[in-house]
DNA sequence: ACAGCGTGTCCAGTATATAGGACAACGCGA
DNA sequence: TCGCGTTGTCCTATATACTGGACACGCTGT
């Protein structure tokens, strides 16, 4: 649970630990926490949490609204927007995500990874009454995910085997994933750019994605569909290609702007 | 410049403040700087900076490029996701500014107060030439912009004086704003709910706005175009109409959801 | 070659930020 | 009514985070 520092021990605890400590934390509840709350989560003195809150808060990092609860602040959305500015992937991405969500009416994704795990970086909800629920910078297991085999695809099966932890080529449902036959989808998805799985992460949902790729050709990230597990086959081959369409226009959109 | 804290003396300083000043202080770059550079915009030894944005790395907070220069990171964007998902008022917003952008091709923008200034809090380009460059989260004089004139709407007299410093209806050009007009600009702009103004912060732009209201009736943000001054009087009324519809949408919806 | 400048790392001393607890005020249930 | 848990504020002591400086290194221009 503890996504930094201080564990069991007691030692003092610096204050941009407790800053980081703070977020995270607000980061993974998804909305406003009372202070009181906050320092029980990260195990921090309640003095300590009020001081550096307050701080915070002052800053516009955090905003404290009309119960005391705090989250968020217009801070934090500045700073990202100037990190946005700066990340031809995630601007070119969203906007893709966007288009496909409303064109297609299906959720869609981009997806990535960090360090050894995979994560969504923007999500878009389609139309239907099918919903997906997996959050912004949630951390799930590579071999979970269609995304994931692509995101590896141009790695020797040795850095495969180092990057992914053992532990997670087992499912959600218990079963274990064999690592030749994931091999063999990396292998299959580094040539054909899509990869569909279904009833992985869940039995309900199939999954799609195309990869976006440098421009040394190595997949950096992904654009996916969500759909129902039941889904035609034909309306999942429509969809791959149209993924395949928006990563392709990605992948060459950041080229060219690399070139300039 | 000093956004925060320390000016001039120079007695230790908080590890937390030096986060703030930090992040502030590429947030004003709005491009990667190297610690050095940091270390002497903030004021703060070499040494403490090395230590500190090291730690925010590690955090994700900030990322170190290949050349060794620091920026915001991955971790910010997700905490802003949050903070997104938490503010009724910007995810309305922004997806109506990405639709007037691209349906009437001028320039679109969501503004607010922060305290006593006027400030962008999204904005999105326009398809022509003519382009303006406020970045968001810049902090701006209200008298200096046609949203100012709605977002103080409401406010008697006196509260508007105590809240605009008086040195901030000298404009650009030096002229100075006078408080009666200034009055009168706001009262017309309450009852109209739109406000168009030319030439004001700078001379080549006209500037049409229309109040987003909370359930109350009070104006919270507005929608806004800039366009060149020269545009035809037809055009701009066109124009505005449609901000006005845009912001009612938003107020109605968000009135909706606090309702739920 | 050499001087001058910027970078990245390391160290020790001390100013001070944090922990911990005491306190009053509050809300709530019995 | 009286406990009991939680909240917000304030205080003091001390463990330590920050500072300042030294050092080695790699530039660049002369």
């Amino acid at each position: 649970m503890d996504t930094t520092t201080a564990d069991s021990a007691l030692p003092r605890a610096r204050g941009i630990d407790r800053v980081i400590d703070i977020l995270e934390c607000l980061k993974e509840n998804r909305t406003p926490m009372t202070i009181g709350d906050i320092s029980r989560k990260i195990r921090a003195p309640r003095s300590s949490t009020y001081e550096i809150v307050a701080r915070l808060a002052e800053a516009g990092m955090l905003e404290i609204d009309n119960a005391n609860r705090a989250f968020f602040g217009r801070a934090i959305y500045f700073y990202a927007d100037a990190y946005l500015a700066s990340q031809p992937l995630l601007r070119h991405g969203r906007s893709e995500v966007l288009r496909l969500a409303k064109v297609h009416g299906e959720t869609a994704q981009l997806c990535m990874l960090v360090g050894n795990k995979y994560t969504v970086g923007f999500m878009q909800p389609g139309a239907s009454l099918f919903r997906i629920i997996s959050e912004i910078g949630v951390l799930v297991p590579i071999p979970w995910t269609a995304s994931g085999r692509l995101l590896v695809g141009g790695m020797t099966p040795d850095e495969i085997h180092a990057l992914i932890p053992d532990e997670d080529f087992r499912l959600p449902s218990g079963r274990t994933i064999d690592f030749d036959s994931f091999l063999a989808d990396v292998e299959r998805g580094m040539k054909a750019n899509v990869m569909m799985t279904v009833g992985l992460s869940d039995t309900y949902t199939c999954c799609l994605a195309a990869a976006i790729r440098d421009e040394r050709g190595h997949p950096i990230a992904t654009l996916c569909f969500m759909i129902p597990a039941n889904s035609e086959q034909a309306r999942a081959q429509e969809l791959l290609s149209h993924l395949n369409e928006a990563a392709a226009r990605i992948s060459s959109a950041m080229s060219r702007e690399l070139a300039e």
